[in-house]
DNA sequence: GTTAGCATGTAAACAGTTACATGATTGT
DNA sequence: ACAATCATGTAACTGTTTACATGCTAAC
């Protein structure tokens, strides 16, 4: 999904700006999606602006910076229910950690275990963000978003606990560095600095 | 994580083509890392070349499109193996069916059930992938990826079946389309037309 | 006095997709 | 005859990120 169908699903929602628009694919409720920056958010929300799909209220109170706030028009409102009927694209996954995990037999151990810690802090982190998000009292599908992903991500947290194990003793070979293998030089030096 | 990486990873595990690393980056065991296409995989590997991290061999077998086997040279296993050792990134999950479940109670029965089968049998499709990759037999690193895949897509799967009625039974008011919000003319239509 | 948060915006650079061009072989 | 698979590559385009520029307020 790209920035314009994620402007329109949070004005679609309610008035924002183009601050709480980053805000909330970044941290709130719409991070799911996408995680825009300004560089796409504001160029997005002129063009939908120049389309007719929002209208834009410039808000000046002295003491605080002015404010561009936009509201999604009839047509836009038309424009983004009528993407819902389409067959939403696939589900995205991607993982990093999954690729580290992938070359476990040839890390260090303390390689590994610091690359599943950290991958159970952010998992941690997640799960704390939409406990939060939950607090606001949600109902219908919003709140089955919520539950899923939280029954999800749980569920990820609780089998990386119950197998870190397996993980880790795929490496016990060296627990530093190789020096059979090339390009070790560095490792060494950065797993001392821990 | 980029092409360039992609295209390592995967020549790190053994001597590929172009058009091999574009169907194990979409179809195959590298489908979790990034869905690349032969316009970023061929610039790519040229880079990978000039910069010494890959090398290339033509090969020419009358009756057979020629083609150019990449394989990594040392430096090329030693900057792969280096970028390991780096804190993954965070997992990335998108999902454009979120959207529309956030959006159920505005959104008619039937395009919510037909987004429901969609999903689940994406699912489904992917678990078949991935068991039959599980097929090959695999160890240490790699099994663990595939059988910590396949536990979270399950799981997810037993989700939507479990709580699809709560998910349907959010929009039971229209059961075609709503004349009283705007933009609903080609609804109806798209409805009708299954 | 310095950091963090609020707030908008632009320009250059980069990554990646799409569409096109080419052409042989194998299977239906 | 037609489609699919194998196989490489380029050019134009699009979307997005990064870095920069600006400036005010509130908290520490």
């Amino acid at each position: 999904m790209n920035v314009r169908t994620l402007c329109l699903a949070i004005l679609f929602a309610g008035e924002a700006t183009g601050y709480e628009i980053k805000k909330l694919s970044t941290e709130g409720e719409y991070a799911y999606f996408v995680d825009a920056s300004f560089g796409s958010i504001y160029p997005a929300l002129d063009r939908l602006e120049r389309e007719g799909f929002v209208t834009c209220r410039k808000e000046d109170e002295p003491g605080k910076p002015s404010r561009k706030v936009y509201a999604i028009t009839d047509a836009g409102r038309a424009h983004f229910v009528d993407s819902l009927f389409d067959l939403p694209a696939p589900d995205v996954f991607r993982s990093e950690f999954l690729l580290v995990v992938m070359h476990a037999d040839i890390l260090p151990k303390p390689v590994m275990r610091r690359a599943i810690d950290h991958r159970i802090e952010q998992i941690e982190a997640d799960i704390a963000k939409l406990r939060q998000i939950a607090q606001g009292n949600h109902k219908g599908g919003p709140q089955w978003a919520i539950d899923y992903g939280l029954d999800c991500m749980e569920h990820a947290l609780g089998y990386l606990h119950a197998h870190r194990d397996e993980l880790e003793n795929c490496s016990d070979l060296g627990t530093a560095s190789d020096p059979s293998q090339p390009g070790t030089s560095r490792h060494a030096a950065r797993i001392a600095a821990e």
